[in-house]
DNA sequence: CTCTTTATTTATCGAACGGCCAACAAATCG
DNA sequence: CGATTTGTTGGCCGTTCGATAAATAAAGAG
């Protein structure tokens, strides 16, 4: 159980969230090595040593970010009783994410490496994948919703109406990095929720 | 009106073009002088005798931007003759534009550069005034919409209702980024579109 | 104590960065 | 022609990039 060697100086976790800070803060491209160092308090080998390379700690960084920042979200997907209360507080506990004043006003799935150099193509498809997964998240609370019984036969498609609210959330992300006050936000989120009875009427008359 | 000195051999406007491709492919950070220098086929010294710095060309290219894959939007926003026609039409030059298959699958002035290096600052500010302007833009036609007759006193604010519009516009661009198809980003566009009537009746019951 | 193991610091790697300049080349002017 | 103006070339500036090796420090094991 004793550990052998020298113990480290510093607390991996404190570690962690101070490179969580400053990947949110500047992006993954936007920030160096020596960023990470600094605000991390070692040099950037001891980085190497505990978590391996600019790209490692990165992907740790996201798991981490996934934990805390995005289980808000996730939880209102999952505890609240009806799909459309479920879908409506996604998005509030969305806004409140990306408006909290200690932090920066954007979410890092989405933002954090949109584009980019091609030697950082590994990292866009990470977070592609973890956006993806996000979207998979929507569809399977409509499909839900029509276990329950509180969702019957849409008129428009869920993999259409979970696209849509994804693309909602992704949306709040950009309109919150620009300056975007929460107040602002809830009433875009009171807009995107105006749709929700008209997309989840009984296929009636026309489409398109 | 004859030209002193040698004439350059190159054609700023195709390498304006050229530096556009890259600025597009690899974002703003993730670009390097010598991407660009080799796309456009000139020595970097080049870019700062015709262009200035970097910065200075990304600037110029966003301004030739603007008015290429800027203006198919712009135009539906102009020239529709009722504001729900121009806001939906809007929303499919919007999506055009970003699935184009000779061309990447996002919106620049929305995706170039998101977050960065804090030295990279102005930039951002730089992206952020003009993606300021477009929301101005679908407001000033939501107001000709009052004024046109068209629409009347909505339900929700002229400003909520041009903000939510953005939202969907920034949020189909980083759909069309993870490999949304045009057909998915329609999809999302009619659930969009399916919160006008709601959005634009006259104030009746409740809020939130 | 000595030996082993692990973590740290320091120094540095080669490559690429954005930026810039002096020398050369090509045109018009007088 | 020579003088002048302008564009292009090639290279170099100091810095920083991500990454690594060697040397040092601190703990437990025997």
């Amino acid at each position: 159980m004793a550990t052998r060697g020298r113990p480290r100086t510093f607390d991996p976790d404190t570690a962690l969230r101070q490179a969580l800070e400053v990947f949110w803060e500047r992006g993954y491209e936007g920030t160096s090595l020596n960023d990470l160092a600094q605000a991390m308090g070692i040099a950037s080998a001891s980085i190497y040593a505990c978590f391996g390379g600019k790209e490692d700690l990165f992907r740790k960084v996201m798991a981490l970010y996934g934990t805390t920042s995005g289980e808000p979200p996730r939880r209102a997907l999952r505890e609240q009783p009806t799909t459309r209360a479920a879908i409506h507080a996604m998005l509030r506990a969305t806004a409140d994410e990306i408006t909290r004043p200690d932090a920066p006003h954007y979410c890092m799935l989405i933002l954090a490496a949109p584009t980019g150099a091609v030697e950082n193509h590994a990292i866009r498809e990470f977070l592609a994948g973890l956006r993806h997964d996000q979207l998979a998240t929507v569809k399977d609370r409509l499909a839900r919703g029509v276990a329950d019984g509180d969702l019957t036969a849409p008129h428009a498609g869920l993999d259409a109406i979970a696209r849509y609210y994804t693309t909602v959330v992704q949306g709040l992300s950009l309109q919150a990095r620009d300056g975007a006050t929460r107040a602002e936000l809830e009433t875009v989120i009171t807009c995107a929720m105006a749709a929700w009875d008209t997309l989840t009427s009984a296929p009636s008359h026309r489409a398109s």
